[in-house]
DNA sequence: TTTGTTTTTTGACAAATGTCAAAAATTAAA
DNA sequence: TTTAATTTTTGACATTTGTCAAAAAACAAA
């Protein structure tokens, strides 16, 4: 738990109150590899920080998985359309590696936001981070070739590599397992 | 002044005492067409909210300005990344209409957070929705072809089509001018 | 109008990436 | 181990999209 609030701090330094008062709203959740965490069709009600292990979320086109984010220690991680809006969720969460994560519902977070205001601060600049984080991928996804997407990942997220099965990768980055496989071959 | 108000209040609404002190942070400011709002290398230090007119994002690559994004009416604008971190833009903001827009600076918005929760919460919310819709791009970009974009705007987004160029919206989709004018010529 | 400029379209071809099927390699299970 | 299942790689070919050059169309200025 120590390490979770650890971690958040790196977002903003929460006071003690605030501090002990998200600690009250935090339940541990421990899942093995391969569980799921949200199935598509239902309302994310939870916001998780993942504070060990991996996870991916990935939705079916066309009867195939597409794996469009992972997640990592120290993430925040939940479905962000369906959580923010309430509609259900058109993605899967699913863990890679056993994890370590702490919930929150959404009620409890709000009203963590009514009485503590540096909670809401916190989350406006974890907003922040994750909207300039998307915003780089999305220009990646959009103005970048195959290959070029795969060498930036290498450089700026190797543990990705190590720790999540080629086919995740490929749709990850956009592109067909086989293409991955040729790209990896010619480093 | 009330109008601006009025779509600020779609995202939250504001008590009077906040309204009020918002009001009085922001700067009213009027440019015409193809005007540059902001070049790149420089820090953005501001957000814009765009009460009337429309422009675009772009950032040269090999020599081509690719245009990433379009602000219109009712729209929070910025170099969003430049603005959160306070490094130099990697983009420019140009007029594709004459504007009118109400600007506010860091560090008064910071301000305002500090004196009213209210208008941090405003924040928040607004960056939520941001985040949801540019995932929904990063979505629309890496898993969708060419024509499948272009559909998707012509249903969502009809106000882009008739009022920019279409070399602007070629980049927007992220494919050449010839292929969208190939994929227009289709329908 | 008439002319000049800019934007959009078209054609020919090249490059990047996808698809399907099968082989090879790796991992898990018995 | 040995076998079975899964993942990754390879080959052949199709499809999508890009690039360059030129023509056509649309727009703006004189």
């Amino acid at each position: 738990m120590q390490q979770l609030l650890n971690h958040i701090k790196a977002y903003h330094r929460l006071g003690t109150e605030a501090e002990n008062a998200l600690q009250d709203c935090l339940t541990q959740i421990s899942l093995n590899k391969n569980e799921i965490l949200l199935t598509q069709g239902n309302v994310c009600r939870h916001l998780y920080f993942l504070e060990t292990g991996a996870l991916r979320g990935f939705y079916n086109l066309d009867g195939k998985e597409i794996t469009h984010w992972f997640g990592f220690e120290k993430d925040f991680v939940t479905s962000f359309h369906s959580f923010i809006t309430g509609e259900p969720a058109v993605e899967n969460i699913q863990l890679i590696e056993g994890c370590t994560l702490w919930a929150i519902g959404k009620e409890t977070l709000t009203e963590l936001f009514n009485h503590h205001h540096e909670i809401e601060r916190l989350m406006r600049i974890a907003y922040e981070k994750y909207y300039i984080r998307l915003e780089e991928r999305f220009v990646n996804a959009q103005f970048k070739t195959a290959t070029e997407r795969y060498e930036e990942l290498i450089i700026q997220s190797p543990h990705i590599i190590e720790r999540v099965p080629l086919g995740y990768i490929a749709s990850y980055l956009g592109i067909s397992q086989e293409t991955l496989s040729r790209i990896r071959s010619k480093f």
